[in-house]
DNA sequence: TAGTATCTACGACGAGACGTCGTAGACGTG
DNA sequence: CACGTCTACGACGTCTCGTCGTAGATACTA
């Protein structure tokens, strides 16, 4: 679970799948899922089933002689990593004003959400679930809570 | 608006010293400037800063029989442009789910980084503050549409 | 003006990520 | 045993990126 990169394009594609598919698929499920819109050999499923699983983007379950394939991540974990992998290439001001200018060009629903989950925040809620590292926060330097 | 893509990591180390520098530089600025911390070759450099401008990270502008070189966003437009990009993959529930996550995974300063942000806009406040943007190209990097 | 110092233009090469398959071989089933 | 299904492995082409070298144009110098 550790290094998780940017997906390739058919990388994506079939991790959507496995997303939708609500349980853990096999090469074959994934491929006829695909067919329908993508003309791609059952081994190239394959393979990129087998890249994904290094590089612990999905999870392999022995099923009899085949495989199923779990994502080990769920879609909005992976999105929220990849901001904090963006977010965390600066520091200091800088990381603030691109905070600011993230949030200031998001759209509404989007700002709505930002606010819910700062809400949630607020309330003390127990948040962090699997995927981050727990020992982010830098002690309560600059907490103002209105 | 042109497809801005990752950066390598070269290509982030020279877009740095540009972004440190002030005024744009030319490719020996940038080499010597380098060459404290990096043994690169002159040609390397201009090589990289050559690719940059046809990804359209940075802007050539000539002077004399030179170039100089000065990045076309600054650090923090690149960033939360990424940060959309990768908020971009997702619609609907996963990505308010990816907000919360991306939000509730975020240490005390972003999250304060965010709330102001979130005040201004609750304030009418027309973003934009932060940062030299003296050269506002056809950038349209729209936000929330009315 | 001849010579030297700069610069840019072009092209090359290797490593690594990805899309895309094919073939070989293990295995369970009829 | 023959057949169909799976996985294991390896291959090849395309791109991106880091890394340079060489050639030719241009400007400054003695």
């Amino acid at each position: 679970m550790v290094g998780r990169t940017r997906l390739g394009e058919l990388e994506r594609v079939i991790m959507d799948q496995l997303w939708t598919l609500d349980s853990p698929a096999t090469v074959r499920q994934v491929h006829e899922a695909l067919s329908d819109s993508r003309d791609v050999a059952y081994t190239t499923v394959m393979t990129v089933l087998d890249r994904l699983a290094r590089k612990g983007s999905v999870e392999q379950i022995r099923d009899g002689r085949a495989y199923r394939y779990r994502p080990a991540v769920s879609r909005d974990e992976l999105t929220a990593e990849l901001m904090h992998q963006a977010l965390d290439t600066v520091d200091g001001s800088d990381r603030m004003a691109a905070l600011l200018r993230f949030v200031g060009s998001a759209s509404a629903d989007d700002a709505d959400a930002i606010r819910a989950a700062l809400a949630e925040l607020e309330n003390g809620r127990p948040e962090q679930s699997p995927g981050r590292a727990e020992s982010d926060r830098t002690d309560g330097t600059a907490g103002s809570p209105p």
